[in-house]
RNA sequence: GGCCCCUUAGCCAAGUGGUAAGGCAGUGGAUUGCAAAUCCGCCAUCCCCGGUUCGAAUCCGGGAGGGGCCUCCA
């Protein structure tokens, strides 16, 4: 199987093959650090996570480097609101940032270079583009002059004088053509500043990326990664400096995820539907909103309700229900179970009929363009297998070898994928609070008194008394349900949970 | 005006030439004292029209509807 991807740069799929073998590396553009974040700041980072993590699965080194942008118009702008500085809000926002990658289980970053600590590597770039004629300075900016780049515009398959045509911005009269954009921006005073040979000032929009990723990954990167979004101008513009700088190819895969969508529109500030990701974890759990991004295939826009929140939650809860289970089977925790390469667990038995082909199809998905959704409802099916599997031999019951043990290293399986998509991480809200002792002795007084009432039903044989022990039963049942607490009447006991 | 992309069941969503994954909801059954949970079954011919092909949701052309970018945006 080779693992394919579907480059911006070519529009198609091909086969993935790093500069170095065996070794990746990967840099998406991050956030700029003005304001919290919003949920649709957290789909790259989702994707690119799992991304690395397949990548790690199949092998390769990986080293993802993500930037942060902490100077920039937005970023005066809002400090000034604030009256705070510049770098004050940009440390706050790095950390509310930081804060929601911990949070949705975003683990595989390695570097995240800020801005202001790069500008010596910009400069040298700047002055290197000057040099070669690709850039000018004007008035204390610097610009780069798109008319010299011969292939301008072929990461978006825009052609600068159609830009001309169409350009409703206002152009600046130190540009020499209105496609042209700036490197360097002369300050104003007040404005937080840096020493350049063309006068004090602040980098541009894209020179950072290209600074900082040829500083960490080379002149070559293996991915380039962001939001569909930021194809034009900042991909572009990045893609034309560094090359023209190196005269080497700048990435050799441009991936970009799709936008969240509420409802026809996408979330962005610019709309005004953000979702801020601190208020929305308050209502459904990190993982609930990992698994609605990891649904729907990377490139394509997704569906963000709350409904739908909703609705991936009560699909969720049949994985939890199942790790209970297996609890109660096994006494091991699934989310402690070692994680294990899929295909270097040995199954055999009636289970690995039905695993192998999960198997196969899982990692299909995940070479094809990772496809995430696809892989996602191979999981589903998995469970299916697995639960029924416990049904067929009666686990709960019996637990009998080599049942038993068939049935973990299925388990494994699980587990394996579940790493691989960054999912089932944390124990669920529910299951983690709650239970306090107090709490757990009086559902077990509750269940007891029920049981015995149970069992002495069973026994009875006039029916009208029969029919009113029962009765009895049914309403302790009833009255936990009002209070949100389903009892289970399983082979082993009885249980209870929330919800 | 230019450049991209999308349209699959009530909803969400895989599938890019060989006869429609999965989830939610619904529904029939097994199981249960009854439930819950679990399992089994049912539930779409893929926006419309035309073409290519032995064969198309999948390729080509036209139409309708929707979205993104061209300005900051993940």
């Amino acid at each position: 199987m080779t693992l394919r991807v579907y480059n911006t740069l070519t529009r198609q799929k091909e086969d993935f093959k790093p500069k170095q073998p065996g070794k990746v590396g990967m840099y998406v553009c991050g956030p700029t650090v003005y304001k919290p974040s919003h949920i649709g700041h957290m789909v790259g980072p989702v994707i690119f996570d799992t991304v690395k993590r397949y990548l790690t699965y199949l092998g390769y080194q990986v080293t993802w480097v993500v930037n942060i942008t902490d100077v920039d118009d937005k970023l005066i702008v809002r400090s000034k609101e604030l009256n705070t500085t510049v770098k004050q809000l940009a440390e706050q926002m790095t950390a509310d940032y930081l804060d929601c990658l911990k949070q949705l289980n975003v683990t595989g970053i390695d570097l995240m270079p800020k801005a202001t600590e790069h500008i010596p590597q910009m400069i040298e770039i700047m002055q290197g583009l000057i040099d070669k004629g690709y850039a000018y300075p004007a008035g204390g900016d610097v610009y780069f002059d798109v008319t010299r780049d011969e292939d301008y515009g072929k990461l978006c398959n825009r052609d600068p004088e159609q830009l001309e045509a169409g350009a409703r911005i206002e152009v600046s009269a130190k540009k020499r053509s209105p496609g042209d954009f700036a490197l360097w921006k002369g300050s104003k005073p007040g404005e937080p500043a840096w020493d350049s040979p063309w006068g004090p000032g602040r980098p541009g929009w894209h020179i950072e990326c290209s600074a900082m990723s040829m500083k960490y990954l080379g002149q070559t990167l293996d991915i380039h990664g962001g939001g569909l979004d930021l194809q034009f101008p900042h991909h572009e513009n990045e893609l034309a400096q560094s090359e023209s700088y190196t005269g080497q190819p700048f990435a050799n895969y441009w991936m970009h995820n799709g936008l969240l969508k509420m409802g026809q529109a996408k979330m962005a500030g610019s709309v005004g539907n953000v979702v801020n990701i601190a208020d929305l974890l308050q209502r459904h759990s990190a993982e609930t909103v990992r698994f609605l991004l990891l649904n729907t295939h990377y490139r394509s826009p997704i569906e963000y309700s709350e409904e739908r929140l909703a609705e991936v939650k009560r699909s969720l809860d049949s994985f939890h229900r199942f790790f209970e289970r297996f609890a109660r089977i096994t006494g091991q925790n699934f989310l402690a179970l070692p994680v294990r390469k899929s295909d270097e667990l040995k199954l055999s038995g009636p289970l690995q009929e039905s695993v192998s082909p999960l198997q196969r199809r899982f990692l299909e998905c995940m070479d094809d363009d990772f496809n995430t959704g696809g892989a996602v409802g191979v999981l589903f099916e998995l469970l299916t297998v697995l639960n029924r599997f416990a049904d067929t031999a009666k686990l709960e019951a019996e637990k009998t070898e080599p049942a038993l043990t068939e049935f973990i290293n299925g388990v494994l399986v699980l587990r394996s994928f579940s790493e691989i998509l960054g999912l089932f991480w944390q124990a669920q809200a529910q299951e983690a609070g709650g239970n306090t002792q107090l709490v757990n002795g009086l559902m077990q007084l509750l269940i007891d008194l029920r049981a015995e009432i149970r069992t002495e039903a069973k026994g009875v044989a006039d029916k009208a008394q029969k029919g009113k022990l029962f009765a009895l039963t049914d309403k302790i049942r009833a009255r936990l349900a009002e209070l949100g607490v389903t009892l289970e009447d399983r082979p082993g006991g009885t249980g209870w949970r929330l919800g």
